[in-house]
RNA sequence: GUCCCCUUCGUCUAGAGGCCUAGGACUCCAGGUUUUCAUCCUGGCAACAGGGGUUCGACUCCCCUAGGGGACGCCA
């Protein structure tokens, strides 16, 4: 039978490291077997969805050099591609289960649970449904349901026993069916949680070989249910390893950048992007590291990869962008240099902005120098200011970073308001909320305009300049902390 | 806390019982080439988490401990 692999995004955000990496290894073990790759769109949380994240998301894995054979722009004989349009797919399955007994329906509010939960942690206990609506009659249901009582289907779960299954990397696993709880399989708002969709959609799509990151490892069991329950054969289990932060932690932008698109500003190039991501818990059988996508292809091999977690190391990335980038002809280098410099219009977006300020073209360099490439390194004493303390300069910039993930689309009006909103709750001048941002985006007191910079440098890049800034500040653990217990409240 | 996963130099890794005096790469250090710098070249520092087994023989197999990570949502 044919490989079918897939990459399933949920575009809940930028683009991010992680799904290049999964899809990377998707994409190579239906290649080289000429198989099939797959993207399909997880957008079954209609809350955080945004919509120009699938775009992105699509663009970010085009950019590195992977391309699929079915998807939402593709099409493809499963279609669609995007779970939002196959509502009624799952809703179907899902009363599948319910008339055979494998479901049931649960009028349980969210504040019920919580209670619930919030006791059961008290007393010492696991967190998870108490079984409140296990044993409704069946009537009674009927009753409420055409009363239009919000409700959700959950997934009934053996009480006793375990579940074992097979991961092509870790062997046997089995886990206790005591600490699976009984999920919700479609919400109150008619959508599918993800582990109803990925079964359903797994098994129609023809998947053969499940390839996604450790995280799911605990979810398998409430997966494995469902693909009994249906009657459906489980495709192969690969859980990968997570990409971690230098402090072992799973890859986040807290600490690192993670999204694609810092990279690609950064001057990276796809194709070492693309290498260096290979050769995190993968390795040639001939210890090569520099090696193309083709060769790649040609050699991969599930069974060479490690199941320890990799830390992701800029400083070797470094090394090997390097690598690809001398041993361009020069003629390409120059080529590539400048679709990265006008990448986006960014020289176009400048030239308004530089105009004004400048008597002689030598001017121009060191105006633009931070918009083209890194700013100056940073020092704590540029941040000295008469009126800021240094405590408050850490807030503003935490809460800039904060706030500005709200902000989408990434330009400018939408920036000055967040900016405007953030100063007046700290109950501090526009001026003196900006100050610290001048200095962290640009490296200096003063520059070009600082919505239109951070607007030119793009979400990542301006976050990951934030980033650095209270790093150099020496943000303490204590405070850090409290600014993230802020950073959890509204406002 | 409960469950699960993981564990070779600081980092990425090679190693599928004797080939290991544990190899390569990044970083760092020292030399060399180079008018400077970078590149490049040469050399160096640096690891099998600990303890028990199994075996003639364990980095490799098993167990325990420790450490790290992940999951415990009407998020994915």
């Amino acid at each position: 039978m044919a490989v079918r692999t897939r990459i399933a995004p949920s575009p809940t955000g930028d683009p991010h490291l992680g799904t290049a990496y999964v899809a990377l290894f998707n994409w190579a073990l239906a290649r080289q077997s000429g198989g099939a790759f797959i993207v399909r769109i997880e957008d079954t949380d209609a809350a955080r969805s945004i919509p120009e994240a699938e775009r992105s998301i699509l663009d970010a894995l085009n950019w590195l050099g992977i391309d699929w054979d079915e998807g939402p722009d593709a099409g493809g004989p499963f279609g669609p591609y995007r779970q939002s349009e196959r509502l009624d797919v799952y809703r179907g399955h899902a009363e599948r289960l319910v008339e055979a007994g494998h479901a049931f329906h649960c009028f349980c509010t969210p504040e019920r649970l919580e209670r619930v939960r919030a006791a059961q942690r008290a007393a010492g206990e696991n967190p998870g449904y108490d079984g409140h609506c296990l044993n409704l009659a069946a009537d009674a249901v009927a009753e409420r349901l055409r009363r239009g009582e919000a409700h959700v289907i959950r997934m009934r779960v053996p009480e006793e026993g375990v579940c074992r299954f097979r991961d092509a990397l870790r062997g046997e696993i089995e886990i206790p069916y005591s600490q699976v709880d009984m999920q919700v399989l479609i919400k109150a708002d008619g959508y599918p949680t993800y582990h109803l969709a990925v079964v359903v959609d797994d098994h129609l799509m023809g998947i053969t070989h499940i390839m996604r990151g450790e995280e799911w490892i605990s979810s398998v069991p409430k997966h494995r249910l469902l693909f009994d329950r249906f009657g459906w054969e489980m495709p192969e289990m690969i859980h990968l390893p997570l990409l971690r932060n230098p402090d072992r932690s799973k890859l986040s932008k807290r600490r690192n950048p993670t999204g694609i698109e810092y990279y690609r500003e950064a001057g990276y190039l796809p194709e070492a992007l693309l290498n260096y991501l290979a050769t995190m818990g993968w390795s040639m059988p001939d210890e090569r590291e520099i090696f193309s996508s083709a060769e790649f292809l040609e050699a991969f091999d599930a069974g060479r990869i490690v199941p320890g977690a990799p830390v992701f190391d800029i400083e070797k990335l470094n090394w090997m962008n390097g690598q690809y980038l001398r041993q361009l002809d020069t003629g390409e280098f120059v080529e590539r240099f400048k679709a990265w410099a006008g990448g986006g219009d960014r020289l176009g977006a400048l030239a308004p902005l530089v105009q004004e300020r400048t008597e002689r073209f030598s001017d121009i360099a060191p105006r633009v120098d931070y918009l083209l490439g890194d700013r100056q390194p940073l020092h704590p004493d540029d941040f000295a200011h008469k009126r800021l303390e240094r405590e408050t300069i850490v807030e503003i910039l935490f809460r800039a970073a904060r706030d500005f993930d709200g902000v989408r689309p990434w330009e400018r009006d939408g920036l000055h308001a967040a900016c405007r909103a953030s100063a007046e709750r700290l109950q501090l001048r526009m001026g003196d909320f900006l100050f610290p941002l001048f200095v962290a985006v640009s490296g200096r007191p003063v520059a070009l305009p600082l919505f239109d910079s951070m607007a030119l440098l793009g979400r990542e890049t301006t976050r990951a300049r934030l980033r650095d800034a209270m790093d150099v500040l020496g943000v303490s653990g204590k405070q850090l902390k409290r600014l993230e217990k802020l950073a959890r409240e509204p406002g």
